[in-house]
DNA sequence: AAATTATTAAACCAGGTGGTTGACTTTTTC
DNA sequence: GAAAAAGTCAACCACCTGGTTTAATAATTT
């Protein structure tokens, strides 16, 4: 526990790639209502069919999508975990980013310590 | 509030994609500690200054980053605000891929009800 | 057996990415 | 005023992206 996420991390580099497309996007959310083939998720996007394919792969690339053939259809099923990954590297740097001003907060704190005479703390 | 985010969204775009590089990620790290100039954000990196220095533009673009230009030198701050959209994106994310087991526990549910006899609930 | 459906593959294109090098401008320091 | 420091710009490179079209393959339906 408490494992640092690197900043060196290609999975990291092909989840947060995979979430940076419109359509990729698209095809996240309808995959968390259920499994769908590919024809069901290209026909909504506004492209060809090997485009929307195209976008499948990179989805897969980055593990959040799994598909199973199962006689000429491809059925694709969302893989939410290596999602938790990029929420853990957000959480980490929010964390960081909001420490500052914790330790912002205590300078003030012992700024204000020091004009009433010197800190006790240790 | 519970503004729904599209999934069309130029900003999230640019988020995402600024996440998703070592490089990119490192810098934001090290700028949640505090102001930098460029050539300290560089310094760590493994490239060429030009190379840093293009890195921080697509910070730049995503509105991660804001620059001071005091002297010679340019000053760079972070600005975390535009991760809040993509984290309000994972967010909702999840809670519909959640949401969907809770609906299969409710028809669990709803099925146990059914063998006790005909549920009350509207 | 032929037609339809679901999908991949390959070739192509314009434009972006991630990196380099070399030349240049501006500001600070000596 | 010359040298050093901080950055930019432009050109170049190899490769990736996001899209198209056309052709091919495989499974299902008629």
């Amino acid at each position: 526990m408490n494992h640092m996420v690197s900043d060196r991390a290609p999975n990291l580099d092909r989840v947060f790639h995979a979430l940076a497309h419109p359509a990729r996007r698209s095809i996240l959310r309808r995959l968390a209502a259920g499994e769908l083939n590919l024809s069901e998720l290209a026909q909504p996007l506004r492209m060809t069919f090997p485009a929307a394919s195209k976008h499948v792969r990179v989805l897969e690339r980055a593990r959040l999508v799994r598909r199973r053939v199962s006689g000429r259809q491809h059925r694709c099923r969302l893989h939410a975990a290596p999602l938790q990954e990029a929420v853990l590297w957000t959480e980490q740097f929010r964390q960081q980013w909001e420490g500052r001003f914790q330790t912002l907060d205590a300078l003030l704190e012992d700024m204000k310590s020091e004009t009433r005479g010197p800190s006790r703390r240790r």
